[in-house]
DNA sequence: TAATCATATCGAGGAACATCGATATGAATG
DNA sequence: CATTCATATCGATGTTCCTCGATATGATTA
């Protein structure tokens, strides 16, 4: 197996949850505390701080840690590899060298 | 919860897996039956099988049907709305209103 | 320094998912 | 028309993930 696809995987699942994507929705327009989250999506303080977690290790979020408090903004290098990244997964090799694969042995002719 | 994520976070869970990325990679030069993939992937067919539902079901991937075969390609529609979506999810918005919350009983100032 | 506040971590329960072998389906072939 | 081939579906199993309450940590406040 690829790693690049081990690691891309990864990316991709920072955003394949629902509460994380109403998280980053509510990152758009500026920096926020975990309690600014908290207050508006649905979920336990443990859980916030899952997820939190989850999008600070994708890269897509950035954390600072002010007093008691602990404020969260989207991080653009984070953001550019990933749109970098589902570029590359997602666009069609307009080069390509062969229409089939090579095999020999194959009964499919496509 | 906003309807809007929900759908999201189902398209992202598409490219979630490592092994529907690398099929994604064998797509991107050229259409390939189910046969074709299954020779480039350590993976059952039963299991092939499923991935390619969820790719197709996803909108990423085109199935057509010819014969006993059928053959699978990157859906240029589905790849669109995948990007317009990440950019929508990801893009910082530059005509931010509030900078905060605009609840009253915030302890927190950020 | 005891109490309170903001956040992180832990451990458990349950849901979703990847995987497989077995089997079904439906088309081609002898 | 029985067999083979390509793919899909089913049912079971193990793993990953989301979720929570309880608790830990570390900073502020009375």
């Amino acid at each position: 197996m690829n790693e690049h696809h081990v690691n891309d995987a990864k990316l991709f699942k920072a955003l394949c949850d629902e509460h994380r994507l109403a998280i980053l929705d509510l990152l758009q327009t500026s920096e926020k505390c975990a309690c600014d989250l908290l207050e508006n999506i649905s979920i336990s303080q443990s859980t916030l701080s899952h997820h939190m977690k989850i999008l600070v290790e994708s890269g897509i979020v950035h954390a600072r840690k002010d007093k008691k408090w602990t404020y969260y903004s989207l991080c653009d290098e984070g953001i550019t590899l990933a749109k970098h990244r589902l570029e590359d997964i997602l666009n069609k090799d307009t080069t390509a060298y062969l229409s089939c694969s090579s095999k020999e042995n194959k009964k499919c002719a496509s």
